[in-house]
DNA sequence: CATTAATTTCTGTAATTACTGAAATAGCAG
DNA sequence: CTGCTATTTCAGTAATTACAGAAATTAATG
């Protein structure tokens, strides 16, 4: 075991903790961040020693990390193990994950919501609740109508857009930067 | 009991299978489901008795969408119990939410990360470890930056933001659509 | 101040999810 | 085919999280 407490350690243990509040679990969460600082790919059985996991547990967790697409095998010459490494660019990776998150958390709820509203529709009974649905609906469209232009454009362009920021203010014709007194 | 089924009800409890995907628990989803499409406000033991719930669980999601920001206490005229309503605005809704789990996920995380950056920098011993936190770093103030510029813009302008899209793509000069053809 | 209604807190139980260790499978080398 | 190593599946256990019901608190009314 490598000096108690080093920072890339600090790091496993943190990123780890963070996993709950990301909605995965902290076996795979740390798996990830230990690959992430890793310069060279690492196999199943070192990860299983340098996080005390159980080996069943790191094989099912590197199968998740590959399932979310942040994780990636590779092999070394004469050597038969798997070795495991980490998408490096952090722009791919952030790209990645919120793919697979719209495609697990937004899809399938858009999906349900325009089967309630056909459904409601049909039968027609409360239209206030119909009303809302629709809002619903539209709101989950247009985000996902922005974001498939947005990944249409190349990593360089994506860039640029988030680097813009100030910019877009101008070109939308914003006078007045509101300040909203919500809450606090 | 309204009639079993009705698509409210559809809604309701559909609302309630996706929480989990959400990171939320499912009465809480169920009641803010309900809130969402009722015309007019409710109160705790209606809500206790619409859906099956205790009445301590209902009280404490109400006090847990309240802190989400997306539940309000509103009261009737010659009625001491608290009646509760949806933020209607699917806009503002979205944004809040946004804004919730920026602080839960985001805000720590990065706090964090700058401890760690700071901390390897102090005793600088892996320089491979310390580019990577530095560049997931970089990513997550990035995107808070462009975050913070997104929502001091009015509604109004917020929204022109997102149905430009297409226009984006010239304004950023894109020239090549690109098609990655990563994974299926 | 006592009574009653409304709400919250607390405690135990149920249900879910994460994890381990053992057993089974797959695949290569001789 | 046989033995050996890597990996996966499976079944049981541990830990966490969600929930119900009772008890306690808060607040309003007469």
């Amino acid at each position: 075991m490598p000096p108690a407490h080093s920072s890339e350690e600090q790091f496993v243990l943190h990123w780890g903790e963070m996993s709950s509040r990301w909605g995965i679990n902290r076996s795979v969460a740390q798996i990830h961040a230990l690959l992430y600082l890793s310069e060279e790919p690492l196999n199943a059985e070192q990860i299983s020693e340098r996080l005390s996991l159980a080996r069943s547990n790191v094989s099912n967790s590197l199968r998740e990390l590959q399932a979310w697409g942040i994780v990636r095998v590779v092999h070394q010459l004469g050597d038969r193990r798997d070795y495991f490494e980490s998408v490096s660019d952090v722009w791919d990776m952030f790209l990645t994950i919120l793919e697979q998150r719209k495609r697990r958390e937004v899809d399938p709820t858009t999906e349900m919501l325009r089967e309630c509203v056909a459904q409601h529709e049909a039968q027609g009974r409360d239209a206030f609740a119909l009303a809302r649905m629709r809002s619903l609906l539209e709101l989950l469209e247009m985000l996902a109508a922005w974001y498939g232009q947005m990944r249409s454009l190349s990593p360089a362009s994506q860039r640029r857009v988030l680097k813009m920021g100030r910019k877009l203010t101008k070109i939308v014709g914003d006078v007045r930067p509101i300040r909203k007194g919500r809450r606090s």
